[in-house]
DNA sequence: ACTCAAGGCCAC
DNA sequence: GTGGCCTTGAGT
């Protein structure tokens, strides 16, 4: 039996194409013409990686160890990322081919021939549509055929190498025996000191960010910072839609200790301000107490834009105490408030005066915070994974990834907030998705007080 | 300067 | 037509 199956593109670069493949932009502007077909084909997984690009290089750290990534369309060895994913040098020449040449092939038998490395000559119908079903880009391969240079994938090969890479180093630690001392060195992003900061915004889209792992014999490697978040299931390479909650409720979360900018007016107290309410730049000091064992750097961990310094405006940290537990002091007109974090007891002081007659608000946005031990189990948790197995610790690491943990803590309540819920609600019902402009939001404001 | 994913070349 | 190697050039 012979069978074809054709797709097209329209102008607007969309592609019909019953193969669930990426859409190409770049390839033509009128109908490609290319005939393919074949059955859903899955790929074959295994294997872990190889950095290598063409030629293989095999005497990469991974490879050294066994570890080899194989072609997903044909099991032969990779030679770098090609059109998406990480093909062989072959499959990757096929699939230029295929796309340049506008190739029609057609199926000989009934669209379900095995691809393997021996027999990935025989059906170029079955073999290119087990490229589109492991997900080779059409839009990778260059209609202006211009050489050199990256593509918009650039990012997404990066991510899904931090992914794997952070997989590999999974596997790694799972094993009985430390095998390769491991330095852990928190990737400095490029000199601007926002790594945290980074993740943070990370952690609001949805996306992991990466860090960097040094190996043993100095070659630098990417360790993927996925944030902990329940409902995050997003893959390294999509993005979330507008309408996507990249946040919502997961175990542990607490938002620790925050003191932020003046309140604004109105607000009666600056003692837990969600970090939604944050104004950009505002000083955030993060305050964290490290569980029982933990290296004494880890006692006290500050995060933010200013989280030591004076920063700014009426309400500025005062006292900070790195032992003994953590404490902090805030002094913002007219009131003030003071945490403090030790011993494995959070508090929090109000000594506005208003004692005992809090804020509703307040007192609501206490209740709903979750159980103080939950998130020192967790947080205790995450050391443990960190130390175990591990002949080298990189404190500063560790420290990046309490302050990680902590800020995604801290979206994590502050999307489960009222406040945060109820905003949602306002810019699903004005914007439809879209996001909310600052004057949409005054007007949802003025429309609030009317 | 280096990286690496594009396209190109050419022996098979 | 295939696939290994080379050249290119934007991004780092």
């Amino acid at each position: 039996m012979m069978t074809t199956m054709s797709y097209n593109i329209d102008n607007t670069g969309h592609c019909y194409i019953p193969a669930p493949a990426q859409l190409p932009s770049s390839v033509g502007q009128s109908g490609l013409g290319l005939t393919i077909g074949g059955p859903n084909m899955s790929s074959p997984g295994g294997g872990l990686m190889d950095y290598g690009h063409h030629p293989v290089q095999h005497d990469h750290p991974d490879t050294k160890e066994g570890i080899e990534e194989l072609c997903p369309v044909c099991g032969d060895k990779v030679s770098g990322y090609h059109y998406g994913l990480l093909t062989c040098e072959s499959c990757k020449g096929f699939f230029k081919r295929t796309v340049q040449n506008k190739k029609v092939y057609t199926c000989v038998a009934d669209r379900s021939c095995h691809i393997d490395k021996s027999q990935r000559k025989r059906c170029p119908f079955c073999r290119f549509q087990k490229c589109l079903d492991v997900g080779m880009k059409l839009e990778a391969v260059r209609a202006d055929r211009m050489r050199g240079g990256r593509n918009k994938f650039g990012p997404m090969y990066k991510r899904d190498r931090a992914r794997r890479l952070q997989l590999l180093r999974q596997k790694q630690l799972s094993r009985p025996q430390c095998q390769a001392p491991v330095t852990l060195n928190h990737n400095t992003g490029g000199g601007t000191g926002g790594e945290v900061g980074s993740h943070f915004l990370a952690a609001l889209h949805g996306v992991p960010t990466t860090a960097h792992i040094y190996s043993a014999d100095g070659i630098k490697q990417e360790l993927i910072q996925i944030p902990q978040l329940s409902s995050s299931t997003s893959s390294p390479d999509s993005s979330p839609s507008p309408g996507q909650q990249p946040l919502a409720a997961s175990q542990g979360q607490h938002f620790v200790t925050v003191s932020a900018g003046p309140p604004p007016p109105g607000q009666p107290m600056p003692t837990q301000q969600p970090p939604h309410a944050q104004t950009p730049g505002a000083p955030t000091a993060t305050t964290i107490h490290s569980p029982v064992g933990a290296p004494d750097l880890m006692k006290w961990v500050t995060a933010g834009p200013g989280a030591t310094s004076a920063g700014g405006g009426a309400g500025t940290p005062t006292a900070m105490s790195p032992k003994n537990g953590a404490h902090f002091h805030y002094e913002g007109a007219p009131s003030t408030a003071t945490g403090s974090l030790s011993a494995g007891v959070t508090a929090i002081q109000l000594t506005t005066g208003a004692v005992g007659k809090i804020p509703a608000l307040i007192r609501e946005f206490q209740l709903s915070a979750p159980d103080d031990k939950d998130w020192q189990s967790q947080l205790f948790g995450l050391l443990q994974n960190q130390t175990y197995n591990q002949c080298e610790v990189d404190l500063f690491e560790l420290m990046c990834k309490v302050i990680d943990q902590s800020l995604f803590a801290q979206v994590d309540w502050a999307r489960n907030s009222i406040f945060f819920k109820d905003l949602k609600f306002l810019y699903y019902k004005h914007m439809g998705g879209s996001a909310p402009t600052q004057t949409l939001l005054m007007e949802m404001l003025h429309a609030k007080k009317k």
